[in-house]
DNA sequence: GTATATAATGAAAATTATTATCAATGAGGT
DNA sequence: ACCTCATTGATAATAATTTTCATTATATAC
């Protein structure tokens, strides 16, 4: 099955309209690679719909975000965006922030060892805390290769 | 030297004046070991001093983050906060967010391994990317002890 | 201490992101 | 094709933050 599919099938199953915006949207992110903010999406939701309305994709981020299929992510900016939470693409992945130039990277990392790492300190914070966790946000603030 | 000597030495290094706004907020920082949010400051900062506006408020957040004093927070409530980014306090430490009731808590870990640990990644991203790690934020959303 | 330059302030308006409202529409089961 | 009601688009409302600008207060020079 289609990974679009996978995604048509979590909505059936909890009776969520599977609806032109909804559509659109989902394709939006599994086309690109970026952090994308509601008016981004807006605007590029526009080109294959243009009737679609501002209102729609906020509430379309909320459903998204709420069926965990995308992710909610702040970068200080004041404003919210959103990236596709693929297993494939690695959800033990880090944001790196450049607070010189703002550049924002993507850290996908390569060493099996540091996945285990973050496993483990979940680990521990159920153990400790009983606190189970579902998703985790890791941001590295400081200078990227070309601001220092 | 007190502490609060030193953040004023920070001051006068940089030759930003010492005014009361920016002494009452300090100090707030200092004695509340919560994550504020502008509002709150606002309100903890009117009590001593009634005459300060929010904009101060907000400025002298905005200079403190600049200077590296206080840190900015968000857990995804449309609001950001803040935190006292003191050493003694721990850099290293993460917040838990509890996604069914909103309650966030500071983990301190008390395992010095894991300190170590995010040492360790943030050295493979000064080797990888060339990124050179001033300050981090971790966050594990989750359910907390009472939810599950 | 007093004068001076100018950084910082308070009040209010402006801006920006996000959410709520509500009548009209469209998805999906019958 | 019909019917139900979740979803939508347009717009207004809300909330956080930033900007503006005349006034005030800090730090420095005298």
């Amino acid at each position: 099955m289609s990974r679009t599919g996978s995604y048509y099938r979590k909505f059936k199953d909890k009776n969520i309209r599977l609806t032109t915006a909804r559509k659109i949207i989902l394709d939006i992110f599994r086309k690109t690679p970026r952090h994308l903010s509601a008016d981004e999406v807006f605007l590029l939701a526009q080109k294959n719909y243009p009737g679609i309305g501002l209102a729609t994709v906020y509430r379309t981020l909320s459903l998204l975000t709420r069926l965990g299929i995308i992710h909610k992510l702040n970068f200080g900016e004041g404003r919210n965006r959103y990236e596709l939470s693929t297993k494939s693409k690695g959800v033990y992945h880090y944001h790196l922030i450049c607070i010189h130039c703002g550049k924002i990277t993507d850290c996908f990392d390569p060493e099996k060892k540091q996945k285990e790492f973050i496993k483990d300190i979940e680990k521990g914070l159920l153990k400790r805390h009983k606190f189970k966790v579902n998703s985790r946000e890791i941001y590295f603030y400081g200078l990227c290769k070309r601001c220092h």
